[in-house]
RNA sequence: GGCUCUGUAGCUCAGGGGUUAGAGCAGGGGACUCAUAAGCCUCGUGUCGUGUGUUCAAAUCACACCAGAGCCA
């Protein structure tokens, strides 16, 4: 009953950062979070067994903190801001397995467990913690990058405080040579390379031990046979990710949780917790006695026209006003396209407007509208009859079609989605190009119907192409061009989606049924107008 | 203070010792009409941050400086 099969079908898992709770979801979250969406749905649409995690980390004084502000139970403040990180990710269309929280009653075994493990191979010592504090970073500053008066150069408005007290240590410092050793084997394991160097450059100048519990808190599970301390909140919230792997029916042990989807393959996170996720997550691991994740990449930083985002100079993105304001395809669309995946991007709103409109509207919107007009007068409204191997191979379309799988996978691979959206958008420029070149309205008056048909189906297909392939960016948009094309297909719906067959059909040029009857033309994408001067988001 | 990265057309960015420096967007002009006034064609003499060097030759290398960003637990 219970022999082990062959497995054929590949498993890919991928976090995006436990957001913290203290305050509602900024754009940064809604960023990191965009992509892996992206990612995993480009991972079912080759009919891979997917694993998408994403959820919230809620432990820590500063979240004990807020929650005494508001005057509530921590608990109650941590259910009400995961409840709108949830929403957004709702708003945003993102397709998540799991969300998983380090309040759910089955963290806190796993946090034994492996708490358990690390303590047993020696990792973890009783020792002296004394420096200044902040709050807000959950992290001891070293004296001399504090602000004049001790602010936290982070929270230019936080004093930092002193501490002095008895704290649990992880041995970092072991781990150092066995980091080295990770980082050389697998050079893709932090990525991209600026990043790599960065951390190579740390670990060079040797780790030191850190702190892995706190005294004087209660918002955290308590260190086992000394209950006094609390675990510190990163020890609880990286594991929150192992959490995350069990499935809903497995009782909470780490073996469970770790028996299918370990090691995850992708943790993308801003650049921000690199350290963490780079450096101490890994050696906790190794500690524990379990593989390090396949990659770890630490995306770049947004700013709002050209300068950095902040509270406190009001220059912020609210997620939520933009995606109602313009939809989830085109914030998508925007972020994928827009900013080169790993290198901080800027976000602006005139250009925002522009580039939707110029691609999803003009190029890509109206081709469709235009094609279907043309498919209805010509052709009955149907797929013309031809098949792909009419079409001479030197025909534009079909040129640049056949090789457009292997190109957009291989850019979805390497993470660039600004590359996989230019080269469909290659395709769709030519399309434009090759109906004015062929002028089908003429050929028709001409009587020239066979390569009228050829024109319409090479174009027709290619849309279809690109919508297939733009499916794990702008897959509402994608499902209207397929809804269209006359397919009964929801790119939402990964139980329609995810198989290895249905990728192996669609992602090729040259599979448009002759015959298919074609719906009415109606665009897709409405034209944004450009924006007012009191126009803000 | 130390180290790293960035500075190229109005905007976002590619290029990276060797003919007249590129793309997309924005803007000007033109022909067409199937279409969301869309698409197509066409138009860019920009101190390639500043200065000094290396070289037959520098946006491309070196050094210094200026401006912005990041890392230095």
């Amino acid at each position: 009953m219970n022999k082990p099969q062959a497995r054929t079908t590949p498993l890919f898992a991928i976090t995006t950062p436990l957001y913290y709770v203290n305050d509602v979801p900024h754009i940064g979250s809604a960023y990191t979070t965009m992509v892996a969406d992206a990612i995993a749905r480009f991972h079912r649409l080759q009919g891979h067994d997917v694993l998408m995690i994403t959820g919230t980390d809620e432990h820590g004084q500063k979240i004990q903190r807020s929650a005494e502000a508001k005057g509530v139970p921590p608990q109650e403040h941590c259910d009400a801001i995961a409840a709108t990180f949830d929403a957004l990710w709702d708003q945003l269309n993102i397709q998540y397995d799991r969300f998983s929280r380090t309040t759910a009653a089955k963290h806190h075994p796993i946090v034994k467990d492996f708490f358990q493990r690390v303590w047993d191979n020696g990792d973890i010592y009783l020792s002296k913690q004394q420096g200044w504090y902040c709050v807000s970073c959950e992290e001891f500053k070293d004296e001399r990058e504090l602000l004049e008066g001790h602010y936290c150069p982070i929270h230019s408005n936080k004093q930092v405080e002193w501490r002095d007290e008895d704290n649990y240590f992880f041995r970092l410092s072991q781990y150092q040579d066995q980091l080295k050793a990770l980082y050389q084997e697998r050079p893709d394991f932090i990525q991209p390379e600026s990043r790599r160097n960065e951390v190579l450059n740390f670990v060079e100048k040797g780790l030191q031990d850190f702190s892995i519990s706190r005294v004087n808190l209660d918002w955290g599970f308590p260190i086992p046979n000394d209950p006094k301390h609390t675990i510190y909140v990163w020890f609880d919230a990286l594991l929150g990710y192992i959490t995350a792997l069990l499935d809903p029916d497995d009782d909470p042990t780490l073996d469970n949780a770790l028996k299918k989807w370990w090691p995850i393959n992708i943790h993308l996170i801003g650049k921000d917790i690199l350290r963490f996720h780079a450096i101490y997550w890994p050696a906790m691991l190794m500690s524990a006695g379990l593989t390090p994740p396949e990659i770890v990449f630490g995306h770049g930083f947004l700013t709002k026209d050209g300068r950095k985002m902040g509270k406190t100079t009001g220059n912020t993105i609210d997620p939520v006003a933009l995606v109602s304001r313009y939809g989830s395809d085109a914030v998508r669309y925007y972020f994928l396209k827009e900013i080169e995946f790993g290198q901080d991007g800027d976000f602006n709103e005139t250009r925002f407007i522009n580039v939707l409109n110029a691609d999803l509207a003009n190029d890509l919107g109206n081709l469709l509208n235009r094609t279907l007009g043309m498919t209805k007068k010509y052709c009955q409204a149907q797929i013309p009859a031809v098949s792909a191997s009419d079409i001479p191979e030197d025909n534009p379309l079909k040129a640049l079609g056949v090789e457009l799988r292997d190109r957009v996978t291989q850019a979805y691979h390497q993470l660039n989605f600004s590359h996989a959206c230019t080269d469909i958008f290659t395709l769709i420029q030519t399309c434009n190009k090759y109906i004015d070149e062929q002028a089908p309205w003429s050929l028709y008056k001409e009587k020239q119907q066979k390569q009228v048909e050829i024109v319409l189906y090479s174009v027709l297909e290619s849309v279809r192409l690109s919508a297939y392939l733009l499916s794990p960016v702008i897959p509402n948009l994608s499902n209207k061009i397929y809804q269209q094309l006359g397919f009964d297909l929801d790119f939402n719906n990964s139980s329609q989606i995810n198989h290895p067959d249905l990728f192996q059909h669609h992602a090729q040029w040259g599979i448009l049924a002759a015959g298919q009857p074609v719906k009415k033309p109606k665009p897709i994408f409405a034209k944004l107008d450009p924006p007012t001067a009191t126009a803000s988001t």
